[in-house]
DNA sequence: TTGTAGGCGTTATCAG
DNA sequence: CTGATAACGCCTACAA
């Protein structure tokens, strides 16, 4: 079957633990058994059994991601972002799409302890799973409360949230509302909409926040035939709003303005008109991986437990 | 640390190999102590340790996943229907962004073989690497040739062409051009290219093709100040044409057709408007699937060698 | 510089 | 019905 490290030796004549040797550079040995054991395991092509290591030395250079789905490209293209710094410090990625379901969740959570992953970084849209109390693993949330103590790192969504509104009202608009995604009071993403009923409230307009879900956009337009400003929680529901906005030939931006939220390469490629508030998905990747690394390579817990990265105003063509 | 087996054992008062078959629901056990067990289990919050199981039998659950990038909207999605598929089967997946690279590629192809993976599924637009010929691992390639004897799935990329480049000469366009993605020779992607070749020629016209690069868009228009038809081999690409086109004021559709291929969920909704040829997205990630189980879970290699799936024509606004 | 022995956590085999 | 034992492939003492 599999040539084993076992195999390597025989054929190289020598012991196992010359060959382990040879595969991990460790201790003394000459250049003619290396080389001996080196073109034994070129012969034979072999792979040692990473399992068999795992299990050894207790560790499984495997990171666990688990974001409700791949296809959206805000979570495209953070995981991207997380897989590659992985991969560039020797760690391998287990992918999880939870779907935003609480039980998906669960149970790969589960999974990915019984796989011994090193560390977990989770970003998705589920109420406080107490699962995440549990495991003595090292865990980062992003953009997600996951439980005390465990870091989170996010864009300055309350910032953001700000800026969108302010742009708004700055050019003009006198009913302003807000549409946001699934999310639940305990992630910070909840405070783009709480940036924008504040904004609102000091300028003594009326906020009106609405949650996506089925045909929420007609009901928009249709609640508020006056609505001439639009800030939508992320990207893909400002290009729905669009979208209905085109079919009611309502004129972008004369007539409405929209802005949207995350700024993906994907949306700057087929939406480029869109105004929208970039965040920074590699450095929020990149702050995920340091906080992770940082708990896995040490046991003292003075990292920073919440992170907040700077976003960025792109001003499309519908503001 | 960790609660093993042996943990439970000593705290239920049974040998490991109880806790075994419990854990397992192998051979007979009394009611009495698989619930002396079970409680133990719960107790101790155990988990049983996935990498000494599988190195036991030899088995890993895994299947590695190898594609340019989570980031692009087709992958994306193919990549979230694939993890999907294989949790309902009981594997899980190792996520490799190869970025296109040959040499990333390999490094992925070593890992993952050194991680005991089941099963690979690679889609990336490099040219044959001849280490997809050694292992003796269950491979499936998704629009791209991996090796002789190894199965391939894809959409009808040559029907696609074909319909693409016929609509656009049904509406009249007279000179169209087509611009591909950086495809080798040796992925069915490129049919999409042959097929618009082949229906140009048979209309007498003549067939320009470009392929995409640094301001290959911008060249495109420069040197075809007459082009009314564009087909392009993504929709990224014809999202590019068209912010070009928009730049030169040039009306679309009515001075320039373009078309599009993928169609996935987030251009659908980024840019609604855009003609595509849609593909069968889960459908190829499920047929995939199939064929690596069937690689897996047999020897015999009775399996289809190519698998070609229908696409759809999406009339937007663009054509 | 190299080899031998034991163990990482689990499971299958074979007794009892 | 339950337990002891060996083994999966590798690595690290400890010996030689």
């Amino acid at each position: 079957m599999k040539v084993k490290l076992n195999d390597v030796a025989k054929a190289a004549g020598v012991s196992p633990t010359t060959v382990s040797r040879v595969l991990n550079n460790r201790g003394y040995i000459s250049e003619k058994t290396r080389k001996k054991v080196k073109d034994a395991m070129e012969e034979l092509n072999y792979y040692p059994n990473e399992i068999a290591r795992s299990l050894f030395i207790n560790k499984s250079f495997l990171i666990g991601l688990i974001f409700p789905t791949t296809s959206n490209p805000f979570y495209g293209q953070l995981i991207f972002h997380l897989e590659n710094i992985c991969e560039s410090l020797g760690y391998k990625v287990l992918l999880c799409n939870s779907q935003g379901r609480e039980d998906k969740e669960k149970t790969y959570l589960e999974m990915l302890q019984r796989h011994q992953v090193d560390g977990i970084i989770a970003g998705a849209h589920n109420t406080g799973i107490e699962e995440y109390n549990t495991p003595n693993l090292p865990l980062v949330g992003i953009d997600r409360y996951l439980s005390k103590n465990v870091p989170v790192v996010s864009s300055d969504n309350y910032i953001g949230g700000k800026i969108a509104t302010q742009l708004l009202i700055n050019k003009g608009c006198q009913q302003i509302l807000h549409i946001n995604g699934p999310s639940s009071l305990e992630t910070p993403a909840n405070l783009r909409r709480k940036a924008y009923e504040d904004v609102m409230i000091a300028n003594n307009l009326n906020p009106i926040a609405y949650e996506i879900g089925e045909d929420i956009i007609k009901k928009v337009f249709d609640e508020n035939p006056g609505v001439d400003g639009i800030f939508a929680s992320d990207d893909l529901i400002a290009a729905n709003v669009i979208r209905e906005a085109k079919e009611r030939n309502i004129n972008i931006p004369i007539d409405l303005k929209v802005i949207g939220y995350d700024g993906t390469d994907t949306t700057r490629i087929l939406l480029p008109e869109l105004t929208t508030v970039q965040q920074p998905i590699k450095e929020i990747a990149e702050t995920a991986i340091k906080l992770l690394m940082k708990q896995i390579n040490s046991t003292e817990s003075d990292f920073q437990l919440e992170t907040i990265l700077p976003v960025e105003l792109i001003e499309g063509k519908t503001t």
